[in-house]
DNA sequence: CCCCTGCTTCGACATATGTCAACATAGACG
DNA sequence: CGTCTATGTTGACATATGTCGAAGCAGGGG
């Protein structure tokens, strides 16, 4: 269950992992940083990805082969499609193993978005 | 007249905004907590949206009026339609106050997503 | 009282999205 | 090779979404 690294979600030092955008309450944002942290939420603002996307993220070893996780109510080629669509916006990676795919999440991009998210301390 | 739903995000007794999951890397999603969590992640999920509401967010005071923010490229039934996910969401309020309508962002709501989104220090 | 300004709602439209069945591809294993 | 299992791709389709112009509503001054 040890790991190895330390998650960048944790480091107060601005990360050159995830370039896309200061947090929301820093300034506004421009188009193009709007559009890419755009592609990001989208990609979770859909109840099937999201539950596919926690499956990956909760699995046992931090990764799940496309069979762990096939059950979400879609038929199978929706599942991959879904799946396609997360690795398109940098939330999932994956890779083949002999018969199986395996798909992991990507830290630093959903550190990024955390941190995107950060409001100001006291209002 | 439009099918217009209350908001299933805020609890109206509760301010302290139940959050509507846990961590990603807790456990898998239920389909009803996707679908609600899903809801919070589409509405930043388009680029004019997300722009608006770092407008709002990092706005003088916390608050801005729509007329502050409407130059983000669209017109302004475009920006109030947007607007309007944002509150159905409930990731913006709203009040009138004169002549002008103001916005500013529901921070429970903010920091359940940021924390919805948050990774295991090690694992 | 009427109209002007700020904002929302309506109606219409083009495009994007989620979904499935059918087909295609990649390895494993006889 | 042939075939089986695990995934991905294609094509089609219904629905959702983003956008605009026009019209509606709410307050504030003249």
């Amino acid at each position: 269950m040890s790991n190895t690294k330390v998650l960048p979600l944790l480091d107060p030092a601005g990360q050159a992992a995830a370039p896309c955008c200061p947090p929301l309450t820093e300034r506004p944002f421009s188009a193009q940083e709007a559009e890419t942290a755009a592609r990001m939420f989208k990609a979770l603002g859909d109840p099937v990805r999201l539950r596919l996307f926690s499956l990956v993220a909760s699995y046992e070893g931090g990764e799940a082969c496309v069979c762990d996780i096939s059950d979400v109510g879609v038929s199978q080629p929706t599942v991959s499609h879904h799946l396609k669509k997360l690795k398109d916006a940098g939330l999932l990676t994956s890779e083949r193993r002999g018969t199986w795919v395996y798909y992991r999440v990507e830290p630093s991009v959903v550190a990024a978005m955390g941190r995107l998210l950060a409001l100001r301390p006291a209002a």
